[in-house]
DNA sequence: CCGGTTCATCAAACCGGTTTTACCGTGAAC
DNA sequence: GTTCACGGTAAAACCGGTTTGATGAACCGG
């Protein structure tokens, strides 16, 4: 036998099912003896509404989705994503409402994907690390698709948008450098065609006045170690170097002491993100933490409230914060140290 | 006017529903004329089938639910999750499943949580954190909610199991650390009542014959760095730690270095999980990885094949693999070290 | 040439809820 | 004493698919 219906719970209480249903959702006044005769015959019954059915009929799916398109090796060192998605899971909780997950690969697969939550998996999505020019942005309209962009999308839509002042931490961190004795302080962005990371070094570019520096990266370790190899190859090498993640920071910084640079004394650096084990790294890795945990959860409330029927609208969430730790401390080196050449040969 | 329903293709292409329906799924044979007419009318109305009247129809919703009860802070700094997920998402892509995820803090939660999956959002759970003693065993049973258990779980049950072994790297680790000349291993572990945390302690304990220097903490830096104190401020202090994450690995050696020990020189320090960053610290930590990607693709395909009618099953899944690094190189320190409340004081 | 298959399709039932419409009884209003 | 409004419930339509039973045409061996 399989679960109760509200057919059962109807027929145990003396009543037809449309009452049941009304005695749940309140849309129709019940009196309070039918109630509490529904809802014993229910209690008995152990009837759990059958959340296919009620999307059906309801024609929502009580979900948000979630497509990430990134490579799982990256994710797997992403300290960005299980802390949104608790922010995020944090107001459904309260709803509900379920987190539809989905990892894809390729641009097939992307579309595939917010079809499948178009087609009733999601009542809407949040878009994660949105682009420069994002197809998926003209996607989702005509996919009718509620949506919520993370990140501050410039052109034209109508969708409701959680933003995020990755320019101000930047300009700190590299005034901050400056106000050390600092003069030539480089930047290894992640993709530009990303809005945060072309914001960033966009940021960046304006402090210091000119791109010579910039090298972009892609996130990964691996990036993060070539380019400050290049950096550090330089005649005229950087003195402090901001990098886009903690990931990129830390390998970055590894390589430079494999090649005999002391940190902070040779090399400042800094991160974005703030990881949780930066903060114990020794020296411990001066970063930028952006709170995820918070925009998930403004991210999550503004799709709801989208949901709602509430119009669009564009909220700035003011959560960086600038943690300055051992990786920047103290003055600059000279400003012409020994050629690493040197020591490298 | 809203998306184009199985009707509207089946009207434009001049036959029922059923026989589009049939056309799709090829449960009865449909002449390649009538498909090729279906297939242009439904590509020219751009048709997606709604996948909330699917899985109520097909009595499966084609999704598959895991239910997190951590506590938001300490998923936000575990790198077994994001991997995890990603490899049970590597899985489910290929066969159109959504993964639905629920975060709940609390059994009550929980519970309506597991409700709420088998009332049709999820069609089976793989189930997390699995305790020694776990509720959940017998409550998804009452839910006839198929599910594939993480960890071995010794209780009579009649799920599937993905199993590690978590006592071999344990056992190679204390063997590793005697053969440096270590005889004092101290082990903070996590919460006993995880099988996991269980099985690695139990592991400890028989491999160095006592559980003097066992302490219990609970996969928080907090707790590495208060029963690191602890374990430091005994009389015959230990000369390696084992800790049971590498959160609490690098909570307790920054901890021991504050306190003016060298790792490894005076204090032998290894983890487990090996997060991204253990291996660009420095020292560098030594520690367990136990490939949780891996073992999120095989607890998925698992759970496909229950789903699929296959009967339950217990794999075991060899994927851990010590990564010796320097906080745990060179010989141990003298027996008697001097004592740390000299230091202190 | 006929009864029995097989193939292709249609019509209708069904999944388990929600929502709309209709109806009945009762008390207030006139 | 009829009328009207309204609270409470039943009946039925609906959501958009899947699945089953029935039907007609083509096929086939005897």
């Amino acid at each position: 036998m399989g679960r109760p219906t509200i057919d059962d719970v109807a027929r145990a209480a003396g009543v037809t099912k449309a009452t049941v249903s009304h005695a749940y959702s309140g849309k129709r006044p019940i009196s309070a003896t039918t109630k509490a005769r529904i809802f014993a015959a229910a209690e008995r019954l152990d009837w759990v509404p059958s959340s296919r059915a009620r999307a059906l009929a309801a024609r929502r799916a009580n979900a948000v989705g979630v497509v990430l398109s990134r490579d799982p090796a990256i994710l797997a060192s992403d300290a960005f994503f299980p802390a949104f998605i608790s922010g995020v899971e944090s107001v459904l909780a309260g709803h509900e409402i379920a987190l539809v997950l989905q990892m894809v690969t390729g641009r097939t697969a992307e579309e595939r994907a917010y079809r499948a939550m178009a087609s009733g998996r999601a009542d809407g999505v949040i878009v994660l690390d949105l682009h420069r020019v994002d197809w998926r942005v003209p996607y989702l309209r005509d996919l009718r698709l509620p949506a919520v962009l993370l990140g501050a999308y410039d052109a034209e839509n109508s969708f409701s948008t959680v933003r995020t002042d990755d320019a101000t931490p930047v300009r700190e961190l590299v005034a901050h450098l400056r106000a050390l004795g600092h003069t030539r302080i480089a930047h290894v962005s992640g993709p530009l065609d990303y809005v945060h990371s072309h914001a960033r070094a966009a940021a960046y570019v304006e402090s210091v006045g000119g791109d010579e520096l910039l090298r972009e990266g892609d996130f990964t370790a691996g990036s993060g170690r070539a380019l400050t190899a290049e950096l550090l190859g330089l005649p005229d090498r950087p003195t402090a170097v901001l990098y886009a993640n903690d990931t990129m920071a830390i390998a970055g910084y590894s390589y430079a002491r494999s090649r005999g640079l002391e940190v902070p004394a040779d090399l400042a650096v800094a991160g974005f993100d703030d990881d949780h084990l930066s903060a114990h790294l020794s020296p411990a890795l001066t970063s930028v933490s952006s709170d995820p945990f918070r925009r998930g959860k403004v991210a999550a409330e503004r799709l709801l409230a989208d949901l709602a029927g509430e119009p669009a609208e564009s909220v700035t969430v003011d959560c960086t914060v600038l943690r300055l730790r051992a990786s920047t401390a103290g003055p600059a080196p000279e400003a012409h140290p020994t050629p690493l050449e040197e020591e490298l040969s």
